[in-house]
DNA sequence: TCCCAATAGTTGGATGTCCAACTAATCGCG
DNA sequence: CGCGATTAGTTGGACATCCAACTATTGGGA
């Protein structure tokens, strides 16, 4: 454990080596620490439903959807992740009951991902406590939670191609 | 490619099951999002230099340390990481000739990673190339930069137990 | 002086990411 | 109607993360 904040002395040591105001480094590396910090602590509360965030986000997207099954190939549309990821996730998911896979009734390539009874329930759960434990975020005030979100959709939208909404 | 904010979207979702406001959870995927993006960048940018970014920032600690050698658990405490990514980062680098594994001189636990000449080129080339690439931030201007590492201090602060800098 | 707690780093393994290359299937144009 | 471009998903592999358990070493207290 740091008694000091290790990327403000990055900062001044990539000042002073005359690289730069070090402001974009502050910032990717700020976002890769709490990246690191959110992942940490949301896996350790899932830990217990034998869940990790992927594999939640993955279950609750089928969750969301009208009859919770998804082809593979929109699933990494959504949760914008490589079809690998899918592939490897799905293969998971499947072996813990929580998703069967399904031939698509008129498209030979297309697998879907259907999401079993138990699936359903363990989403539910586990919404619950991510809510509970606020998505990892303690230390970041609701405030604070919508000016990183505000900030961070200039990136994603400019990333992705999409206008953003003017409601938050 | 989507034509819509996913991140958006899901909250709706989330807000509509009465599952809460979405807030902790938007700001949770879009700094997981904005992380997969700056990755992604960073990478394609070092890939010619044959580096990845925690490589880079490796052997950049080494760089700006005063002799440019560290004990492998200085190396992780100050990145953040643990120490098996510590171990098998160096390994790489030890590998690929930017790093040497030497002997602590009074401690025989202890194992100095010192950074080579070749690998000290290679992180000033590299410095220069993540400057010119922003970070991977387009998208986000300087302001909205130094917006996104002020809040995630508060996040960074709260998690390690320091004090953040009254100064940016 | 001895022993135990603590420290340093490694090994084996799990997880999740993406890349390159592949096979199977579909669709649209000539 | 046939063929080539495109699509869907998989496989093998590379990369980076952390966990659990381990070995070797050090330091301080009894």
């Amino acid at each position: 454990m740091l008694d000091f904040d290790p990327i403000e002395e990055a900062r001044r040591n990539w000042a002073e080596h005359g690289w730069g105001s070090g402001t974009a480094m502050v910032a990717a590396t700020s976002i890769t620490r709490a990246h690191q910090i959110l992942l940490g602590r949301i896996n350790a509360a899932l830990h217990p439903h034998g869940l990790t965030f992927s594999r939640f986000e993955l279950l609750a997207l089928l969750y969301f959807s009208r009859e919770r099954q998804l082809p593979l190939g929109k699933i990494g549309a959504r949760l914008q992740v490589h079809p690998t990821s899918v592939t490897s996730l799905v293969d998971r998911l499947v072996a813990d009951g929580y998703v069967e896979r399904r031939p698509h009734p008129s498209d030979r390539r297309t697998t879907l991902a259907a999401l079993t009874d138990v699936g359903a329930a363990l989403v539910v759960a586990c919404a619950a406590e991510l809510e509970a434990i606020d998505f990892g975020l303690e230390g970041l005030d609701e405030d604070g939670q919508v000016a990183v979100s505000t900030t961070i959709t200039e990136l994603r939208s400019a990333s992705d191609g999409w206008k953003p909404s003017t409601s938050t």
